[in-house]
DNA sequence: ATTATCTATAGATCTATAGATAATGC
DNA sequence: ATTATCTATAGATCTATAGATAATGC
């Protein structure tokens, strides 16, 4: 039982991520409060402590897994010399395919969050923004008018394919429809 | 209180109607039995005379989803002078981002579908082998080579446009993405 | 003294079932 | 006689709260 405002803060910290990670996988509402006290090392007891109520964890979650659902797209980023096509070869496998736990948000949250409150809308809108800022700067070759309606269809791409990958049953379509969506995206964006 | 075999058919009509839009505005968690049966006209204590379990309603109303929300691209399909632009203009239009319940089910329900039951995945995976199919008839002057990779492409950009589009809470950008990935798609379609 | 967490539980809600009621259909 | 629907409720689960416990921090 620990008791120092660090180990609050540690607490409060596992509770969101523990979220983040669940919510994306079970939807929003697939996992009970207690249970998810209990994925942290916690009884359902102490939730309300951290959080003023299920909707207010739920905001910070959406908000956390949408910051930690880019950390692939972050560090292309941070690398002056990352490729469109690394971006989009990463986005399309299967292992962001098969890991949705971890997985880019703006697909994996995107029903829940079109349901959700303002406060996880807003954080979604945002980003969809950096997603569509780093598109951008990644395919600079393109004319400059037409570079920002490109990036957001390109991020529409990515995101519809990963959804359909992950809801049909066979694996050859499944593989299919990653496989067409990233070649197709490879020659519209050279 | 009704009884005849036609009356119990018009009922079990009604609820899964009922929990095809329902869950596509709602999620497939969005609501209880109670609740749907009220709102089919019916009380909750009749649900089981009609379904198994609650889980046998939602792949009975998952089918029904799918079907119902290519109602727009059937009528297209239908007619030998339609074009590939009002398929793309139908589906990205804001009536389509703002009627989820009576909309396209692959994008509705791409998320619960994914977590769902085998039976409404193959619904659901053999829905995108239809979509697809559509879009390659529409765009045959394209080398047939690449035409199905193309339609599988086309297929994502709408379902991530919509999917994205009524997911931020800014209309600005939601117009945006409807509109950039609309753009997008006609010219590499045409 | 304060507070982070725990145990226990209240109150609401949900799925599913039991038994009654009122029609249909042989 | 059969059965579609209704009322009522059992049993499970969920959010939220109350009060106890055990550690921190003045």
């Amino acid at each position: 039982m620990g008791h120092s405002k660090v180990e609050k803060a540690e607490s409060h910290e596992r509770i969101v991520k523990v979220a983040a990670g669940v919510f994306r996988e079970l939807g929003v509402d697939g996992i009970s409060v207690a249970d998810l006290m209990q994925c942290a090392g916690l009884t359902h007891g102490g939730f309300y402590r951290h959080f003023g109520s299920r909707d207010d964890l739920v905001a910070e979650a959406v908000e956390r897994a949408l910051k930690d659902g880019s950390a692939v797209a972050d560090a292309v980023a941070a690398n002056p010399r990352s490729t469109i096509d690394a971006v989009v070869d990463a986005y399309l496998s299967l292992a962001h395919r098969d890991n949705v736990a971890s997985g880019c948000a703006v697909t994996a949250l995107a029903n829940d969050v079109a349901r959700s409150t303002e406060r996880a809308r807003s954080a979604y809108s945002l980003q969809v923004g950096r997603y569509v800022d780093l598109i951008m700067r990644l395919i600079e070759p393109m004319p400059q008018k037409k570079r920002r309606a490109a990036a957001l269809a390109a991020l529409a791409t990515l995101v519809g394919a990963v959804s359909m990958a992950r809801a049909v049953n066979d694996e050859r379509l499944s593989r299919e429809i990653l496989k067409s969506a990233a070649d197709d995206l490879k020659a519209r964006l050279a």
